[in-house]
DNA sequence: TGACAATTTAGACCATCAGTCTATTTTATA
DNA sequence: TATAAAATAGACTGATGGTCTAAATTGTCA
């Protein structure tokens, strides 16, 4: 029997679209976002520099929140496949925080090589509504990210005494506030204070989530 | 001579106002940001709530995010008043901190006590463009801040190796992230466990900002 | 090849949005 | 009472994101 499950959704038909068409509709729906945010971009606008219909792209895409959902995907996809991270698998709080370290270099590397990349992601900021729009592939990261705090509990190089969720968001929200001010002060920056700046920031979030004293 | 300058501004026409006709028009503004969020918020629809034509509201306000800033302002006034902050003046980082803390509870004190005004808080952080509308009040904020900051650095109780818009944007993050995940977890938390997390929350804050050592 | 069905596309159309403009009413002045 | 100024009503504008239907295209099977 097998019956053919049909593509009967948008999602679905866009994941089966012919990759060059499917270029055609989300690199300028990538620029437009990038450059002017979830809430600032504009739909139609973006309908009119790729040359497509409202039929056309709402036959591939749900609304607006569905097509910076696939444009941020695609992004993603992109910037992991840059960063192809490594195995992590630390066995005392040194490594753990090296690897992190290690993790982090790799990421400012890619994300300094890739300048849309790094506004798109700093999109998401722009309001809640965008924030929503990723609730799908944010919980994926937040579901990995979690995994690196366990572990990292269960060698002690994290603290237990703070409900993880919390501390989540607090690193988060503290890695979020470094992105941004180095966003808009980096070219400012001489050389030296950048990499010590930068530096400290890991610093920061190490203090944060490490275990009050070097016991458990 | 002194000619009488004339309130030609929408926002000195609002200033001027008979305080329950600037109330017709902020009550329900205030009500539909607090939970609409900026952007969510209808302009419209608060005429409409307010029983106030466009033509009159435009009089009086320069745009959404005039309406908005002013019923922020008022909101902000409201809180000062409940919080009537004392002198400030500590002498050491013991001293410092312990003002810090009191400084919080009060503030957490006042905004238990009016669930509007904490969320119209709230509304700020929903998109990039609430947090422009207020940039002239939060820019006053931050001049405040900042001079807490030069006080606490004056007295040691403040650590000097960070750009301190680094440091406060920084806190403010932390500080926010707490906020946010207390004001969706209060409710289930035990009593007990509640006024942990929040004399922890306070430490985390104390750490980030003191400096590294005892020294400097 | 021809007929029929399914997929795909075009674009007119809709409600709603923030904001503008003008005609009118109300109020103050003298 | 006449005139000027301040205030108000609300129709109107150009966007927005999103819907809907009719047409075009494509696939399928006889």
């Amino acid at each position: 029997m097998a019956k053919e499950k049909s593509k009967d959704t948008p999602q679905l038909r866009l994941k089966a679209l012919a990759p060059e068409k499917k270029a055609q509709l989300l690199d300028p729906a990538e620029k437009e976002f990038a450059s002017k945010g979830f809430i600032g971009a504009s739909f139609n606008n973006i309908l009119r520099k790729a040359g497509m219909s409202k039929g056309q792209a709402y036959y591939y895409v749900e609304n607006k929140a569905d097509l910076y959902s696939a444009v941020c995907e695609r992004a993603f996809h992109r910037l992991f496949k840059k960063i192809e991270t490594s195995e992590f698998s630390p066995q005392t709080p040194e490594e753990f925080w090296w690897d992190i370290q290690n993790f982090c270099e790799r990421l400012t590397v890619a994300l300094n090589g890739d300048e849309t990349l790094s506004a798109l992601g700093r999109s998401v900021y722009d309001s809640k509504q965008a924030e929503e729009a990723l609730s799908e592939p944010l919980s994926r990261l937040q579901i990995q990210f979690n995994q690196w705090v366990e572990l990292g509990q269960l060698i002690g190089a994290i603290r237990k005494d703070i409900p993880s969720d919390l501390l989540q968001a607090i690193l988060f929200g503290v890695f979020k506030e470094i992105d941004r001010w180095f966003a808009t002060n980096l070219s400012k920056l001489e050389n030296s204070e950048a990499i010590r700046l930068n530096a400290l920031s890991l610093e920061l979030l190490r203090t944060l989530a490490e275990p009050k004293q070097a016991s458990n």
